[in-house]
RNA sequence: CGCGGGGUAGAGCAGUUGGCAGCUCGCCAGGCCCAUAACCUGGAGGUCGUCGGUUCGAGUCCGACCCCCGCAACCA
């Protein structure tokens, strides 16, 4: 194809005051499948991540460990990025908020937004709960305490900072959700950005004061201030395009913006409204689009990071696989709403589909072209007749994220193929032609279906697209071995 | 009156404009014996949160209420 199109896709950056979570696992693995999808089509796809490292709790858990707090940035940074191995992750670009490209992007994004006159100084006096970085409300205290963190006193802050406009662009973020009616999916979030937005905004604060938290980025023109965490790390979704200078050379910018920012549920106001406000004051074009994704449970109750109740995706990985556990992400949890991760269902699942479908039925066929010596050769076709309904089924619901129907349609079709091969009971057969023409399509149907499962399975899918275009195909190993 | 999402078979979920309650897992009984004790067929199991209303007819529409769960300016 020549007329290659750019597509651009981020997840937001993981904050490193600890190890990477099933969550943010479950994030960029959907990430993944958007953007192994669009490749495969044929698009010049940039997917970006990478790790959010400034303000105070870092600056704090640093402290803490005594050690200096980039060494402990370039510690914690470095345990996500076995995840692309691991997870089997496509991406090509990993952003460190702490990289001087990085700053000084930040550091023109605030000159611009200053020159639009959106930023100004304000005397400021609020409750700050440290183990939230957030400012509190009265209304939101119990006791005076916050409810999160009651063990911890609130912190006065009582000093000048910088304040974004954030007010300045209701009209104008309202006006956006209005042209744009898929501008955030799932619609039940953009309903409530709408009305988020609809009840008024207020100006929120950008800076801190540099004695007490000096990691930040410098606010230009006074040295005084650093950037408040949060309109730093939104800036990399350009600064990591290269954006304004690009000074890589690469043209990233102007390729591929906007993008196609995913996050969960909590980052709906920073993504959808904060950060578009931030982008309106410095004149550049809104994000595509923001799909906003549930949250997961474990054993039926909230993870925290306080709690400890954590997964580690990782250690899956280990034990069962990167795609066992991306289809079980993908096929069990729907994209947007919220879902529900145990091990017990983890292993159902495992075998229910992967072994006993999947697995089996590749086993059932491959074994019984390599018993009877059935020569095949066969390609990918995925125009064929045997495929084309499960294709389109594909297209319209990964035109909609819809990993789970997705993957039910491609199941579907694997549910079919178990079905003939039982009623035609090939091995029942003597002559070779007519089990030849029983298998044939079968090994036909499982090669283009592994082509189709390529973005949410890719190893697997490789493994069985290999298997089905040799010459011979011969049973080989298990796919995936059923666990007792 | 802060915002939002839910309550449908033992578990997890679908149910489009109101028209005989479905799917997956699990369970039971058959079949098959190529395959990873897998696969195929059939079956049991639900007064669709409660009460009231509209209608020939309500899981679906309207009203009230009960119960869960998130979010509430930044934990994915």
């Amino acid at each position: 194809m020549s007329s290659e199109k750019h597509f651009y896709i981020t997840t937001t950056l993981p904050y490193i005051n600890s190890e990477p979570h099933i969550g943010f696992a479950a994030e960029i693995i959907k990430a993944d499948v958007i953007a192994r999808y669009r490749i495969q089509r044929g698009d010049s796809v940039f997917f970006n991540t990478g790790t959010d490292e400034h303000g105070l709790k870092i600056y704090q858990k640093a402290a803490e460990l005594k050690m200096p707090v980039q060494e402990y940035c370039d510690l914690y940074s470095a345990k996500f990025l076995p995840l692309k191995d691991k997870l089997n992750l496509s991406y090509n670009k990993f952003i460190r908020t702490t990289d001087p490209g990085h700053q000084k992007a930040a550091q023109e994004f605030w000159r611009r937004c200053e020159a639009a006159g959106d930023i100004y100084k304000k005397a400021y006096k609020v409750k700050y709960c440290v183990g939230c970085e957030m400012e509190k409300t009265d209304s939101e205290l119990e006791n005076g305490r916050c409810p999160l963190h009651p063990d911890r006193d609130l912190e006065i802050i009582e000093e000048e900072n910088y304040f974004f406009r954030f007010s300045k662009y209701q009209d104008k973020l309202l006006a956006l959700y209005e042209r744009h009616p898929n501008f955030v999916r799932p619609d039940s979030r953009l309903k409530e950005i709408k009305t988020f937005v609809a009840n008024g905004l207020q100006d929120f604060s950008i800076s801190r004061f540099k004695e007490k938290m000096p990691h930040g980025v410098p606010v230009p023109g006074d040295e005084s201030q650093v950037m408040y965490v949060w309109f730093d790390a939104l800036v990399n979704y350009i600064s990591t395009l290269g954006w304004p200078e690009d000074y890589d050379r690469s043209g990233n910018f102007e390729k591929y913006w906007p993008a196609l920012q995913v996050c969960g549920k909590d980052n709906l106001r920073p993504q959808a409204a904060m950060w578009q406000a931030m982008l309106m004051s410095a004149g550049l074009p809104a994000s595509r689009q923001v799909l906003v994704f549930g949250f997961l449970t474990a054993n039926g109750q909230k993870i925290s990071k306080s709690a400890g109740n954590g997964i580690d995706p990782l250690a899956l990985v280990d034990k069962y696989g990167a795609d066992a556990l991306r289809y079980y992400l993908l096929a069990e949890i729907p994209p947007f709403a919220d879902g529900d991760y145990s091990e017990e269902k983890f292993r159902e699942r495992y075998n229910a589909d992967l072994a006993n479908g999947l697995g089996n039925l590749a086993a059932r066929v491959s074994n019984l072209l390599e018993k009877n010596k059935i020569e095949t050769a066969l390609k990918v076709d995925l125009k064929d007749p045997g495929i084309k309904v499960t294709a389109v089924e594909i297209e319209e619901k990964m035109a909609d994220y819809r990993f789970n129907e997705a993957l039910q349609a491609i199941w579907d079709k694997l549910r079919d193929s178990d079905e003939i091969l039982s009623r035609t009971a090939p091995w029942k057969m003597s002559d070779q032609k007519e089990i030849a023409a029983v298998l044939k399509p079968l090994a036909q149907d499982i090669l283009n279906l592994a082509c189709l499962l390529e973005p949410f399975l890719p190893a697997a899918a490789a493994k069985v697209q290999a298997q089905f275009s040799a010459t011979q195909v011969n049973k080989g190993d298990v796919l995936f071995p059923r666990l007792t």
